[in-house]
RNA sequence: ACCGGGAUGGUGGAACUGGUAGACACGCAGGACUUAAAAUCCUGUCGCCCGAAACGGCGGUGCGGGUUCGAUUCCCGCUUCCGGUACCA
């Protein structure tokens, strides 16, 4: 027969399907086993693209020669689908996620079986199937249940820690945690429910606390920073707030040096493995205290009212401090200096508070900014103050005070004290009423206004800053502090003469945009306070200053100055003349700042050491003068669990009667996702399963209405697969100890941060409690590169011309930062790669006068900031296409493309990104071609000709991420239906080693669908008759086999599948030149080549009529025999380049051939008479004459 | 800016631990078969030079140095591209 590849194809499905042949069994098999994964791919509505299978192929294929090899190899396929894109399309259309991820599901499945992956469906996992979120359920409640002990280095059950609670309190305990004050154990029997439940999620590893998130109106979910790009979201580009919400955390940062250590043992890619070590960050240095000097301590007024009650909430749990915390104790000193005997109004009103009259947590005598209020709800950020006979008499002052409060977002009711006790319900039922009104989420507001002071009442406080540095041993080169521009102590230092300054500043640093901040990263700016501080060894007066090069995330927001030993203190020096000392010797600091380690001088008592002793003894001094102490910094921080949005996991927590968090029963598990009648946010802002009716658990409790991040299932879903339909147990322990962690991993790099440590993460936790046998989940891994595709773009608004006077800055300046082509003499550019520089014509400017509104002579050429002259909206960008419209001789067929254009439109109004506004207002847009213009006009585009131009459209191209958005995706099926799925997966392969990036090309594609005809031709004559002989071969028949059997093998660990295909190809070549049909060369041939070509190798298996199925057959064993040579022919170079070739008997001695070669008329002609200085010879590799 | 990975013919790429640079393909050119096309097959294909040819000469793996008998491979200094991170004190 004819190769019919799709014939092949389907009749081998069959038999596939019939024998069940990629059906897994556990331990039962007596084999070694094997797991080989892929990442498993979110089932988006766009099915598979190329690039998709470049991994899936990769493992694909691996996880076959394991088989061959004798192992029972375990290769699932799963779904991550969980996910946004589904809920917003949900969103759109209403319809429910099931339905979309169902059908996107079925895409995905069918076009992987067409690529013929040795999947076993039975083992198959969906992340957002009730069947396995249970079990993601499950470990979350495992997480809330367990704190993690320093001192055993573990993650340990929470009873431990009560019990030990109940015996000593918490001051033996060691552990990760958010608890920072110590209580005895008669303290903790003494607690409220309320109050052991929040010291508990201070240690549980699954905790709810208050947190600064990025919020995203829009999408009415919180992204977490890694999803956010220059203060939009990543997916579909919506501004993103800051916000303070209550949110569901995972400790990972109890782990962060555990999965720091554990990369050491793990082969991965060094890539990989440095991505992971940066993000988590680990520094070793001090925290130090500078005082601010006296002068400069800021007054502050006493809060009014302010009554100090023993127990209150400030003094137990300073966590809850909502005032400014480095102020904050000597505030709550100060507070109980002045104490006096609560009111009868405030104790009446404390106790109807507290016996739950009303629903919200009220704190008393609570610390805000710089006041002590009397009751404060903080959730809501409702301050209630009660005021005796005494403040009639201060108006003012408590509306100044009203006034502070309010800027900060708090409404302050304020009621006579002789009211709470004659009108008690009433004034009740206008906190409830007011409690009500306001939404418990909350948008920061800017930083509180300075006040005016009133000297009667005002108090002296000592402020420090507290730095972290890596350096404490440069200590006595600081010559100045700088604060980040968001540091809450600015306004207390900052001295009269310098507010403005510093005001300025601040705004100007806040404005400041990321993206403003990448582009001019050299540029210094800073200002100072006017404030000093003290060095704390040399007593010396050091000048504090603001600078945008810190930080206010890390460390502590403030970094000690030290110019001489760090370059941006260097140059945060040069640039404002302050002093440089030279502390550390071995560097040139009149020139740069020197870095490295060294001898300190000038340095008092450290005088003398080398770097490391001088850390040390830097910080035991620094310890003794008790102003700071020895401290590991982690960049990471705790991974936020919660997640506004539908379509996750929902969290298995229900809120009792006191609104304490409560796991739900094992039993009880799993919790439904309940149906919603919209996905969206409620009007509140509240999550969408807030919209859920009569969802309560055992019908009386709230249950928690965030659900889990994509990442949760993710985290542990390969556990699954060694038991996917396990209804008791997440995994059992027969399989768990079977199949162990995965042997191979592969997926993509962009996960190097995200999931692979969530993934590693929730391992360490599982092995912790015992669960699994292994604290590792993958040993290999192995990140396929992207296949990118080639997008077609047009531009909108026309384009700019850049002409003379200077052609190589438009030149260049296009070349490398920017998109163009040329026209004739003229550049054509599209988009600068940062945008803030953009080039007009005058030509285009005349041609639009409404868009720039300026005017310019003709030639002129315009170099603008982009945002100066033109609203950014109208900012010229090059639009994705596509490239089904693009014809390879005319370019773009234009009428083709504006038909379809028109009505996608109307389709996809709400597409995400900014190609929405593209096409939104086709109306509006202007298509820049060769020498002129398309323009809607009349409801029709027609051409506009610029002087000379032609109307040829031009598009051009750029290679990019395959995306549906960038309508550049191809689809493998049209692949598998031309040259066929064998063809399809060795030409992936064959595009080159599978870790490198590279654009989709079919060009090379042929070469393979040749060879594969080539090796058909062995098996069938050209009139398609069977030609396959029982002949015996010939040793040279079966030389060639078993190299390439070898070639196989060894390329097989390294995965270097592009040189295997290229073996292959040499030995079909080979065996066609020698009218080799043996069956006794082929059938080997068949088996090396089917982890590849699985369909034509089993088809050809068949009509061999050898034994079961070619999946199942063994690899051939390599005969070494045939490979061992007994001559080489050895290059002979004179002086290193190659001269002729002579053969030898690999066995004849080294000597022997230095006399024959210098005896050779070759080498005898080219030394013409001289003496060889050396011959050198290497065995088996080069013979080397040395004139 | 930092971290990681690259840069080899017209193109994708190959070259084991320092040992014949350009395997295998694509494309291109010429030829065979064919009425023709497709398909297939054959020949050539890093550049320059000499020549009828050569198993001739010279140059050549981003650039500039170095180590070595010998460097695509190792070292130093650059340029540039891709990916990651975001001034981490």
């Amino acid at each position: 027969m004819e190769y019919r590849f799709s014939e092949i194809e389907e009749r081998v499905k069959n038999f596939w399907k019939e024998k069940n042949i990629y059906r897994v069994g556990n331990a039962e098999s007596g084999k070694p086993k094997f797991y080989v994964l892929d990442m498993f791919p979110y089932p988006s509505g766009a099915g598979l693209h190329v690039g998709h299978p470049l991994g899936y192929i990769a493992s694909d294929i691996y996880a076959r020669f394991k088989r061959m090899k004798g192992f029972n190899v375990l290769h699932p396929m799963g779904m991550d689908s969980f996910g946004l894109p589904a809920e917003q399309y949900a969103i759109q259309t209403g319809q429910h996620p099931v339905i979309t991820t169902e059908q996107n599901i079925a895409t995905f499945k069918r076009q992987m079986d067409q690529l013929g992956f040795s999947f076993d469906w039975t083992r198959e996992v969906r992340t957002s199937d009730p069947k396995f979120y249970k079990w993601t359920q499950w470990i979350f409640i495992q997480l809330f249940q367990s704190w993690y002990n320093n001192s055993t280095n573990k993650a340990e059950k929470i009873d431990s820690l009560i019990s030990e609670f109940e015996k000593n309190g918490n001051k033996n305990i060691s552990a990760a945690t958010d608890q920072s004050e110590i209580f005895s154990a008669d303290g903790w029997k003494s607690f409220s429910a309320k109050q052991k439940s929040d010291v508990l999620l201070n240690y549980r590893l699954a905790y709810i606390a208050d947190s600064w998130v990025n919020w995203c109106p829009a999408l009415g979910t919180v992204l977490a920073n890694d999803e956010v790009k220059d203060g939009v979201s990543e997916r579909g580009g919506y501004l993103v707030e800051r916000k303070l919400m209550k949110q569901w955390s995972l400790r990972i940062t109890a782990y962060a040096d555990r999965l720091l250590q554990g990369l050491n043992d793990l082969e991965w890619s060094d890539s990989i493995k440095e991505a992971q070590r940066n993000w988590i960050g680990k520094s070793e240095g001090a925290s130090v205290k500078f005082k601010i000097a006296e002068a400069h301590s800021t007054l502050l007024r006493r809060g009014a009212g302010g009554e100090e009650e023993k127990n209150s909430d400030e003094e137990k749990s300073p966590g809850y401090l909502s005032g400014d915390t480095t102020i904050a104790s000597h505030l709550l000193k100060f507070a109980k200096e002045n104490r006096r005997n609560p009111t009868e109004a405030e104790e009446f009103l404390w106790e109807e508070i507290r016996n739950r009259k009303l629903v919200d947590k009220f704190r008393r005598q609570h610390l805000i900014e710089k006041f002590v209020v009397d009751f404060v709800c903080l959730e809501k950020r409702l301050i209630v103050e009660l005021d005796g006979a005494h403040h009639k008499s201060n108006k003012e002052y408590d509306e100044a005070r009203t006034k502070i409060l309010s800027e900060l977002g708090y409404k302050v009711l304020r009621f006579w004290n002789e009211d709470v006790l004659k009108k008690t319900k009433k004034i009740l039922d206008i906190i409830s009423a007011e409690l009500r009104l306001r939404d418990s989420v909350l948008t920061l507001n800017p930083s509180p206004k300075e006040r005016e002071t009133d000297a009667d009442d005002l108090i002296s406080i000592n402020i420090s800053i507290e730095v972290f540095t890596t350096r404490p041993d440069t200590i006595f080169g600081v010559t100045f502090l700088t604060l980040a521009p968001e540091h809450e102590l600015i306004s207390h230092i900052t001295t009269d003469a310098q507010r403005k300054a510093v005001e300025e500043y601040v705004t100007y640093a806040k404005n400041r945009s990321e993206r403003e901040r990448m582009t001019d990263v050299k540029k210094i700016t800073g200002v100072f306070t006017g404030a000093y501080a003290v060095h704390p060894f040399s007593g010396k007066q050091i000048p504090v200053w603001i600078g945008e090069y810190v930080l206010a995330s890390y460390g502590t927001g403030a970094v000690m100055g030290v110019p001489g030993h760090d370059s941006r203190d260097y140059g945060f020096a040069k640039h404002f003349n302050l002093e440089i000392i030279e502390v550390v010797s071995g560097g040139d600091i009149s020139k740069e700042a020197f870095e490295e380690e060294g001898v300190n001088v000038n340095s008092s008592f450290l005088d003398g050491l080398k770097t490391a002793d001088a850390k040390k003894k830097s910080i035991d001094e620094i310890e003794k003068l008790g102003i700071g102490k020895r401290k590991i910094n982690f960049k990471q921080r705790d991974a936020i669990f919660g997640r506004q949005r539908y379509w996750g996991e929902p969290i298995p927590i229900y809120y009792n009667e006191e609104g304490i968090p409560n796991t739900v029963d094992e039993k009880d598990l799993p919790v439904l996702l309940p149906e919603v009648d919209k996905y969206l946010p409620t009007e509140n802002g509240e999550p969408p399963l807030a919209r859920a009716s009569n969802w309560k658990y055992k019908g009386k409790y709230n249950f928690e209405q965030t659900t889990m991040p994509g990442w949760a299932g993710s985290s542990w879903y390969f556990l699954r697969y060694e038991d996917p339909n396990n209804e008791k147990d997440f995994v059992s322990k027969d399989a768990i100890n079977y199949w162990q962690n995965i042997d191979f991993y592969i997926g993509g790099a962009e996960h190097s941060t995200g999931h692979l440590l969530y993934f590693r993460f929730w391992t360490k936790f599982l092995f912790d409690l015992g669960l699994i046998p292994f604290d590792e989940p993958a040993k290999r891994l192995v990140n396929q590169g992207m296949i990118q595709g080639v997008s077609q773009k047009i531009c909108k608004w026309g384009a700019a011309f850049v002409k003379g006077p200077d052609e190589d800055l438009g030149e260049k300046m296009a070349i490398t930062n920017g998109i163009y082509y040329k026209h004739g003499d003229t550049l054509l550019l599209c988009q600068m790669k940062n945008q803030s520089h953009i080039f007009y014509s005058a030509d285009m400017i005349a041609l639009f006068p409404n868009i720039f509104k300026i005017n310019a002579t003709p030639g002129e050429v315009l170099f603008a900031k982009a945002n100066n002259i033109i609203p950014p909206e109208k900012i010229l960008t090059p639009s994705n296409i596509p490239v089904e419209f693009i014809n390879d001789e005319s370019g773009l067929e234009f009428k083709k493309f504006i038909d379809w254009y028109k009505v996608f439109n109307k389709l996809n109004a709400n597409i995400d990104g900014h190609d929405k506004k593209f096409l939104l207002d086709y109306e509006n847009t202007v298509f820049a071609c060769e020498g002129g213009y398309w323009k809607y006009q009349n409801g029709e585009f027609a051409f506009e000709k610029l002087a000379g131009g032609s109307s040829v459209f031009k598009n051009f191209s750029i290679v990019e991420k395959m995306s549906k958005s960038k309508y550049n995706v191809v689809n493998p099926e049209d692949m598998v239906s031309k040259y066929g799925a064998d063809c399809f997966r060795m030409y992936e392969m064959f595009l080159g080693p599978i870790e490198m990036s590279k654009p989709w090309d079919t060009k090379g594609i042929d070469g393979v669908s040749r060879f594969l005809r080539k090796l058909w031709k062995l098996f069938y004559d050209d009139n398609g008759n069977w030609s396959v002989t029982s002949e015996a071969a010939t040793t040279e028949e079966l030389k060639i086999l078993h190299k390439a059997i070898k070639k196989t093998e060894d390329d097989m660990e390294k995965l270097s599948f592009n040189t295997s295909v290229s073996s292959f190809m040499i030995c079909v070549n080979t065996l066609t030149e020698l009218k080799c049909h043996k069956a006794e060369v082929l059938k080997d041939l068949l088996l090396i080549l089917s982890p590849f070509a699985p369909f034509t190798t089993e088809f050809l298996w068949r009509e061999m009529k050898q034994e079961g199925s070619i999946v199942a057959a063994a690899f051939p064993k390599v005969r070494e025999d045939l490979l061992v040579e007994n001559s080489f022919e050895y290059p002979v170079a004179v002086n290193g380049k190659t001269k002729t070739k002579i053969t030898f008997p690999l066995d004849k001695e080294i000597l022997e051939i230095e006399k024959e070669i210098l005896a050779t008329d070759a080498i005898q002609k080219i030394l013409d008479g001289k003496q060889p200085k050396k011959v050198i010879v290497i065995k088996g590799r080069m013979i080397n004459v040395v004139v």
